[in-house]
Parts: C-alpha cells; sequence; structure tokens
RNA sequence: CGGGAAGUAGCGCAGCUUGGUAGCGCGCCACGUUCGGGACGUGGAGGCCGGGGGUUCAAGUCCCCCCUUCCCGACCA
C-alpha cells in the first residue's frame, strides 16, 4: 500500500490529500522509509520559502558557507547533552569503498558539533566575531515515525550557526532571528504563530533557551514552524572555542543556532487547506495567476487564445506568474476544479462573451468569489488581489486560531478541553516539571510556547493549584 | 518497539466465507459528439492476484512461513 499522506487529511480533508499526493509531493514505494520526493510544485514553494528566508538573512549579515555531511562519530560526542538527546535518531556510516570504516561517521542530524569542531580554527580574538554564518542543507533524523513533509527521516533546512564575543549580543541574535521566522511565517506564508521559549523539557539538546514559533494548523493541532536556540558557551566549551576579548583575558564565544525546513511546505498546506484543495498564499504561489480560456470553435478558440495572450503578457510584465491553462482535452469545468486543488490564488476566464466585452472574469481562491474586469483594469485589479488574498488567508488563519484559543482555569477543564477541542488552551503554570509531564501522559497534549520572559499570570497552576509562575500554552502536536 | 489493518492493472477497490476462464471505477490510447463548474458514446491497451512452501485433478480463494506498507501509541523540526 502506498498512503502518503498530511496527518489526518484523507478523514477530514479529501481534497487536501488529493491535492498534495497529485502535486505538492509525495513519498514513493522502495526507497528509503520516511524519506520523501517533492515534486516541482511543492519544490517551487519552497523555492519562494528560500529566498525569502536568504533575503532576510543576507539583510541581518549573514552569510552562506557549507559543511560535510559526515560527521566523525567522536566529534559528536563531545557536547553530552546533544548527543544524548540525537543518538536514538542518527543514520551511521560502517562501511566506506567496500571497507568498513575505522570510525563511523554520522549523517548529520544538525550540523552544531562538526561547526563547532570548526570554529575552534576560526576565532582566536574578539576581533574575529561575530561569526554570522548559515547553510542551505539536508538533515536526516531517523525517527521512529514519518509524516509526508512534517516529520521525514530526510529534509531539507536551513541551520545558521553564529558565535559571539558576549551573552547578550548572542540573545539578541537568538531573538532577531526568532522574528525574522515570525515575520516569514506570517507575511510570506500568512501563518499566524506564537512567539516564546520553550520549557527545559521541549529544549533542544545542549541548548540554553529554546525559542520557537508555533502555529496551528486546521486540524486544530500545533506544528513548530522554526526554532532559535540560545546556545550560551555549552558548544564553545564543549569543542574547545576560546578567543582573546577586549580586555586581553580568555573567554568562550557565546553561540545561537536557528533552522526553517521543508516542514513548512506542510504547515502552508495544513494551515491554510480547504475542501476544495489547496490555498496557497499569493507570495508562494508557483501560479498566482491561472487563465482559463473558454470556446466552443475553432473560430471562438482564436480570438479568445489571443486575449489570454494578452492579458497573461500584461500580467507577467508586471512580474505576476501567470500560466494559461489551453489544454484542449480538458472542458472549463475541470480545469476550474484542478486548479482550485492546486491551490492558485486566481483563476481568470476568459470566454467569447468576454472578448466580446473586452472583459474578463476574475475569481478568488480565497473565498470563490467573482468579479467582471475590464481589459484594462486587469493589472491594477490583480495586484490588488492577490494582496488582498495574502491578507485573507492570514486573517482567515488568525480568526480560526483566535476561535480555537481557550484558557485553562483548572485541571479538569485544561484535560476535557483538550480531549474535546483541541487548540491552544492557555493557562497558569506551576513550572514544576511533574505538572508538565502529567498533562502530556494523560491528554498528550506538551506545552508548545511560554512567554519570553517568565509572566506572573496571576492565577494558580492550572494543573496542580500551586502558584503559577509562568503562563503556558499547552496544545496536540505534530 | 508494542497494538490494529492491508498487499489483486498506473491509482482506488471488489472477488476469498462456499477452490473451477481475472473483475469494477478512475486514468490511459483511437474516433465521434461536446466545451461559462469535474462531459458522453463506441472501440481498445494494460495483471508473476507481495514472495516462498504445502493441500488439491484444480489455489487470487484453504494451510504454514517470510517480506512490505499503512493506521494508533512511545520518540521527534
Amino acid at each position: 500500500m502506498s498512503k502518503d499522506r498530511l496527518p489526518s487529511q484523507e478523514d477530514d480533508f479529501p481534497a487536501w490529500y488529493q491535492a498534495v499526493v497529485r502535486d505538492a509531493g509525495m513519498a514513493e514505494n522502495g526507497m528509503a522509509k520516511g524519506t520523501m520526493i517533492i515534486k516541482p510544485h511543492g519544490y517551487a514553494v519552497w523555492e519562494f520559502i528560500q529566498s525569502a528566508l536568504d533575503s532576510r538573512f543576507k539583510a541581518t549579515g549573514h552569510e552562506n558557507v557549507y559543511f560535510p555531511l559526515f560527521i566523525p562519530e567522536k566529534l559528536l560526542h563531545k557536547e553530552a547533552e546533544h548527543v544524548e538527546g540525537f543518538s536514538p535518531e542518527l543514520a551511521v556510516v560502517t562501511v566506506g569503498g567496500g571497507e568498513v570504516l575505522e570510525e563511523p561517521l554520522v549523517v548529520r542530524p544538525t550540523s552544531e558539533t562538526i561547526i563547532w569542531n570548526t570554529y575552534a580554527n576560526w576565532i582566536q580574538s574578539y576581533r574575529d566575531l561575530p561569526l554570522l554564518y548559515n547553510q542551505w542543507c539536508n538533515v536526516v533524523r531517523w525517527e521512529k515515525r514519518s509524516r509526508l513533509f512534517l516529520r521525514t527521516t530526510e529534509f531539507l533546512w536551513q541551520e545558521g550557526h553564529t558565535a559571539h564575543a558576549s551573552r547578550d549580543e548572542a540573545w539578541e541574535e537568538t531573538v532577531r532571528m526568532l522574528e525574522v521566522y515570525r515575520e516569514v511565517s506570517e507575511d510570506v506564508l500568512a501563518i499566524p504563530v506564537l512567539t516564546g521559549r520553550k520549557s527545559e523539557s521541549e529544549r533542544f539538546p545542549g541548548a540554553v533557551e529554546t525559542l520557537p514559533i508555533e502555529g496551528l494548523m486546521r486540524d486544530k493541532k500545533a506544528l513548530q514552524c522554526g526554532t532559535s536556540h540560545f546556545l550560551g558557551q555549552n558548544f564553545a566549551k564543549a569543542y574547545d572555542v576560546t578567543f582573546l576579548n577586549e580586555a586581553g583575558e580568555q573567554d568562550h564565544p557565546w553561540a545561537t543556532s536557528w533552522g526553517f525546513s521543508t516542514r513548512m511546505i506542510g504547515g502552508t498546506i495544513m494551515a491554510h487547506g480547504d475542501d476544495k484543495g489547496l490555498r496557497l498564499p499569493p507570495a508562494v504561489a508557483p501560479v498566482q495567476v491561472v487563465i482559463v480560456p473558454i470556446y466552443r470553435s475553432d473560430d471562438e478558440r482564436g480570438g479568445v487564445l489571443v486575449a489570454a495572450d494578452k492579458a497573461k503578457a500584461a500580467l507577467s510584465g508586471n512580474g505576476i506568474r501567470v500560466r494559461i491553462d489551453d489544454r484542449d482535452q480538458h472542458r472549463p469545468g475541470f480545469k476550474f476544479s484542478e486548479w482550485e486543488l492546486k491551490g492558485v490564488p486566481i483563476r481568470i476566464e476568459i470566454g467569447p462573451r468576454d472578448v466580446e466585452a473586452d472583459q474578463v472574469v476574475a475569481v478568488s481562491r480565497l473565498d470563490g468569489s467573482k468579479q467582471t474586469l475590464s481589459s484594462g483594469r486587469v493589472i491594477a485589479n490583480m495586484s490588488k488581489m492577490l494582496d488582498d488574498i495574502q491578507k485573507g488567508l492570514f486573517e482567515d488563519a488568525k480568526a480560526f486560531r483566535a476561535a480555537n484559543t481557550h484558557e485553562a482555569t483548572d485541571y479538569d477543564t485544561l484535560k476535557a478541553g483538550i480531549a474535546a477541542e483541541g487548540g491552544f488552551w492557555v493557562g497558569a503554570w506551576c513550572g514544576d516539571a511533574a505538572c508538565e509531564q502529567k498533562v502530556s501522559s494523560e491528554t498528550s497534549a506538551t506545552i508548545r510556547v511560554l512567554p519570553l520572559e517568565p509572566t506572573d499570570p496571576g492565577a494558580p497552576c492550572a494543573v496542580c493549584g500551586k502558584a503559577g509562575v509562568d503562563r503556558a500554552t499547552w496544545a496536540k502536536a505534530y
């Protein structure tokens, strides 16, 4: 059987499933378990995500680098917590060139270890700092269970690794990159996210603080969409990285790391999809406007296609990604449905009536609304429509999140609410890991995010009733 | 690694209880009619029924073993 799907969707949102399998990507049989092939439509979405992130990295002074895929096992073992965290999910190469290797090579699950091992040679003086590097690569994590896009054995991402002379500077960087992720999620992918910090149990292995952005999917489960870690001096110490500071003393640099992955192709699908299929935000839609010509005879066909070409040229000239669907083997109704399935933000219909009246019909994927536009007004209206759809998707998702965010005042409410309603449950937490553990074992929901700075919740812990010291957001998550 | 389920045409499935010529829908190819919300007709191509062993005159179907995949958990971006 080869049913590769995003979670829940075949039951809850059949059209998403179809769209994903046909166009956005799917894993194939006979290959390594949990690996994924991304088809052109899905990969194009990833390219827009990449470019949105990369331009922001450059704007904040970062440069791209590349480090090796293979990490000698010994290297990995220098940071104790890090190894403990990643060991269970490592892919290890033991044979190379037909011979058993003296030392096994680990396929990177993330690159802190190999990068900090190298930084030891690159950092001597405070003048060498900061190091603001990022790499685009693939990583492998042998998860017990994979889900299309959201948790694949191999995935593509970017990982930033920075080194700083002071704690404050590193912390600022951590928060800055969290903000970059928030911006890309919200402004580009139209997914509203909560920002904050993780509880100790949810932290990245080896991190002092882990700052996530958390989105809510249409099935009311949370998705960690990106993470920025404050690593303190842990990796610098483990890899013996020192520098001479301005005061002339030896010191360890302060580190951050942050990542954003192809998981977000899935996040975009799951945050916006509806019963007709995908709804892609215009900013990442490979095709923003599809023109469907309508005709009966060859005569009509000629006139309609001329008008379609003209509209396409005008829109393309304005930087809009346009495609004409002039396939003869399908009728218009079929094409309408198919492009809706693929999530194209705007459909333009041009038929004989429109040619005659020198107009087009434009239909929004946001809500299916239709409007007739004179040919001269198409360009101005298209840009605005695309903007409106981008904002509309964000507003839809925000309204959905608001409708699915609840207050948890006591444990009964929290437990019953998570089971019955799903969504985000916000309430006071005493900060005790035992309470956190109790919730996760009894409801399978976890604390997704805490405020960046501990906030007096002004209420007793929603789990145990002791004094609350933090305001937590619980949810079931992917 | 536990608990469920499934492997039959490119995809989705029926057939198995009660063994007897390999089926359906979609898709694909050809021709014709259609074309402003997933068209229809006619004709056609396409199968080691997951693999191995057994029972039988005869196995997709019954028995044994193996493999793979999916779902629910534990683990995780």
